[in-house]
DNA sequence: GCGGCATTTTGTAGCGCTACAATTTTGTAT
DNA sequence: ATACAAAATTGTAGCGCTACAAAATGCCGC
């Protein structure tokens, strides 16, 4: 690549067509499918493209072709790292056929989740993701296949949902804590959709063996903070629990502030368990026992349902949950007395 | 907004000037100046748009008018969290001038940089934003003002750059530790530039002050594991130590599990003060005293910077630092002996 | 009522690319 | 050598929008 003034057009295919001696047309079909070209021309127009620099126009490609073979992902808040999960997933699935990933969160506190998808379709993105709360309104119209991920309030029936198991991971989380022989366990939930749904997996799962159950929070929000209040309340009101269940891994940090400032010790005295599976759960200081909801799979399965529906628009909706799983380190043991 | 058959071609400006009985000329021009065209017509066409459901496409817009009002960014990894304040300076700054952010990243590992930056460029960003280890050619003929933000290695000088003090940084964990009293300080170093910055200052100020320093990890990483593995050193070879300088919030939470596993207290045996002033470090169960690199600021100074430029591209090189702070939580104390 | 000016509205001509039909070149069998 | 199919290449006509000049309209005082 020749040095170019910075103040220069941008090279269009028309200066790559002149300079390799060529049709803009074959220039084209060079860039979208180049073994229908013969190896001279080929080589020639690659030259020149090298050459000037060139960059097609996007804008222009989606103009004239009406395809962007993108996928616009609506995300709540780039610091809910679970995102990261999902676009790989997607990812994963996606690059084999042609299609990349557009991001757009929906500045939190702001709702502006609407504005972020409607960015995101004037882009003329093929499909559209929404892995954040979608207010009603969202969904209808997009003109776009549409699937939300990881959420469930506010779908109407007719998009396709697909979302992280939460009453199977907590099922998952009570019996690992059951199977401990813990028998007297606390709950910190959160006023949340998924927060519910992993509150009541737990306890059904926790009543249907007979244990004793708390559940602190349940209105409460699901910061680290709010983890840290819930569990004070739980080991002050309820000082024979042996076992805590946060709703998230942030959560379980909370817990592990409360149970530090009275004394106990983790998993001597206290059993903690978290969810999400989150970088802090992996830390080795804090080698938290945490559920997994494998955010990746949702990704995969996501970008699955995208490209049917792309193919076959008037395919029926599909609902699916991902099985989460469960991984164990040292924040969980047998209950010591 | 009318519902509509999902199969239908999107409404163009042409469908929506002939619902409002206007010319498209007006109809574009009540999108980019409504000021200029009378009411009555003005909401003629806003009724003929929402009752279209019209949304304008974005690659129309930018192949006639040539200006997309739009900065790409191109990240390292997600995960490092620091983008989402530099993220968020920029747009505080480039909001009220009409302008947006959009975000592409490296695909940590592959190396993507250039790809990354190729594919907004293809999108026809206004302007371009590094914030990840630029390999050099990335930043020749992009044909746009591009500025780095927060690296400062392999930056050709007639690049704007703009970059987190980390000499700076340095020399403020210094001062605060031997303000303190400490007198015989280890640092958890790693091998990137920026760590090499940290060090610098840090070891500046602390050999200025007559006080012994250790240095670990120099040629490692700076991930929770390399800065466990460089504590177990620090602590094993010099059990003097009162005071730990980690080159990040992470590695010192690795230096909290070798501190732990001693049998050592946090911060009545040993200080520990970290760098980011993450979200780790702002935990209450962690409570980490740690430097903020302020890079909410370098984002807002990145988009003057990009703004300057692109009103006036001739202008030269902007090569800045800003000034970290140091946020005082829990873990630096006054050493006990 | 009309000139003269400001304001509002419109027609025309692309922006850079691709789809597709039409054309030219090449290869192959006779 | 010739006919014919296959492969390679090209010309034309937009995609949906905006810039800009030109035209139409409204408004003012006298």
């Amino acid at each position: 690549m020749t040095a170019r003034n910075p103040q220069a057009r941008r090279p269009t295919i028309y200066d790559v067509a002149k300079l390799a001696g060529v049709s803009p047309s074959l220039v084209s079909l060079v860039l979208q499918n180049p073994d229908r070209v013969s190896e001279k021309r080929r080589e020639a127009v690659r030259a020149a493209i090298a050459e000037l620099g060139y960059r097609p126009s996007r804008a222009a490609t989606t103009l004239a072709s009406s395809r962007t073979k993108s996928i616009g992902l609506v995300i709540d808040d780039y610091r809910n790292l679970w995102f990261v999960d999902l676009l790989r997933g997607m990812e994963s699935a996606l690059t084999e056929h042609g299609y990349h990933v557009t991001l757009a969160d929906s500045r939190p506190g702001e709702n502006r989740i609407k504005e972020a998808a409607d960015g995101l379709l004037a882009m003329h993105v093929d499909g559209l993701v929404i892995a954040a709360e979608p207010g009603g309104t969202v969904l209808t119209g997009t003109g776009v296949p549409t699937v939300v991920a990881g959420w469930r309030n506010g779908v109407p029936p007719n998009v396709d949902l697909i979302t992280n198991d939460d009453d199977g991971g907590g099922a998952l989380a009570a019996d690992h804590l059951l199977g401990l022989g813990h028998t007297r366990i606390g709950h910190l939930s959160g006023s949340g959709g998924a927060a519910a749904h992993r509150r009541a997996g737990f306890d059904g799962r926790v009543r249907q063996a007979g244990a004793g159950l708390w559940i602190a929070g349940e209105e409460g929000g699901t910061s680290e903070e709010d983890g840290y209040a819930s569990a004070c309340w739980l080991l002050d009101h309820y000082p024979e629990t042996t076992a805590i269940f946060a709703a998230n891994d942030t959560m379980a940090l909370g817990a592990f502030g409360a149970i530090k400032a009275r004394g106990l010790a983790v998993p001597a005295d206290i059993s903690v368990i978290g969810y999400d599976n989150s970088t802090l759960a992996k830390s080795r200081y804090l080698e938290l026992t945490s559920v997994d909801n494998r955010s990746d799979l949702v990704g995969v399965d996501v970008a699955k349902a995208l490209l049917e529906r792309i193919q076959d628009p008037t395919k029926g909706p599909k609902r699916e949950l991902i099985k989460p799983s469960l991984v164990v380190r040292g924040t969980t043991a047998r209950p010591s007395a």
